[in-house]
DNA sequence: CAAATATAATTAACACTGTTAATATTTAAA
DNA sequence: TTTAAATATTAACAGTGTTAATTATATTTG
């Protein structure tokens, strides 16, 4: 009996500190950027020793793949909220705004997921997990987009052509803004009176072209 | 007399040096990746103290910059050529062409010019430098997009939208395809039929949508 | 309960990284 | 030839990820 609890207890310790390690991991993401995101430092900061980790981390990419999974789970309950949106041009549309409010109000986690290299090949490496979360954020964009082909859009483009041109150019806007190149772009080549765009102007042009589509 | 001929012996061997560190740290940069761009492997390679690479660039940023620039070169020449395909549509389509080739041909290149934060956080430290070369590349976007519009393109959009529009989306797409998410959302996404995706492919569909916007 | 065995955590070490200060060497000027 | 300047080097600092060997802590067995 007491033996059961004992190994249960250890067996929660076991999980708390796995826990503890990724809670400090993000904390540090979140505050001093990736680079701060050391095997060391989370260490220090939980009071254990640096290759204690080793144990319940296989290595830092595996750390680092396990925040990448965190920022596909609030991606995601984020587009679960759109759901209720049924006129499928507007779900669309709000599922793009959704998509760039991420992007722009966690930068970090952005890049992690759709930039940085590192967290796509661990999974590439670790062939075992097919990593649900990416395919279910894309399959929401198809079901938006099918239902889209629905109401009268896109009739003369390819359901999944179409899908991946609309995650293309958001992407591609999101990650021009974070890795500051509109603004540069903006600065030195755009006119005095349209200094002012921002990235959801940008978006609205994409709007505009996917409106004329019907 | 001889004074000058030995000073100038001195700043070619200079120059020379200078150079022959950014084509030691090029070599290393296509052959080994990003990674293998260290201070120190550059010294080895040359056969000098690593220190002395700091009395010809600032630090590491400096050097990656001026890969960087190298790579900016390199694309602008393409480009250079391109200016002689006189229907507007036919030249943009050209360019997205040529922009998707030189992505998929320089991919270390690529990462460095559009994806890495390092050399535009360079840019921006030090902002002496204007950055001609990227403002240029844009340049020649911007100028046969608004031969498009003059020719009946686009009309509804505004120039400027327009350009950064179709660079986002290609950019988005290119970026996507390097960092490996294209070809997973392909293989986990994507109906057996049209598991054979391509970069160009992509494209075609960037090319249906705007053809639709005459 | 004590000894043997797993489990967990630690220390020490390796091979790297960018970068700086102090020192030595080579070249140009007085 | 001596002095001054430019150039290059060595030594060192403060980090990084990671592994092997070792110690400490529980758990199970005799």
């Amino acid at each position: 009996m007491s033996t059961i609890s004992t190994k249960d207890k250890r067996l929660k310790h076991k999980e708390d500190l796995r826990k503890k390690i990724l809670e400090v991991a993000k904390a540090l993401f979140l505050k001093h950027g990736y680079d701060a995101v050391s095997i060391r430092k989370i260490a220090e900061k939980i009071a254990i020793s640096p290759t204690t980790i080793y144990l319940y981390y296989k290595d830092k990419g595996d750390v680092i793949y396990a925040l990448h999974q965190e920022g596909f789970k609030m991606l995601s309950a984020q587009f679960v909220v759109l759901a209720s949106v049924e006129e499928p041009f507007e779900r669309l549309k709000a599922m793009g705004r959704s998509y760039i409010r991420f992007a722009l109000e966690n930068p970090d986690f952005y890049e992690l997921m759709f930039i940085m290299r590192d967290p796509i090949n661990f999974i590439d490496k670790d062939c075992s997990k097919e990593w649900e979360e990416g395919g279910q954020a894309f399959e929401s964009l198809l079901n938006t987009v099918e239902d889209c082909k629905s109401h009268g859009y896109f009739s003369q483009i390819d359901l999944h052509h179409m899908a991946l041109y609309i995650w293309s150019t958001i992407h591609g806007m999101c990650s021009l803004k974070l890795q500051g190149h509109l603004d540069h772009v903006v600065k030195t080549n755009f006119p005095e009176a349209e200094k002012d765009l921002t990235l959801e102007g940008a978006f609205d042009t994409l709007v505009l072209i996917l409106k004329s589509l019907k």
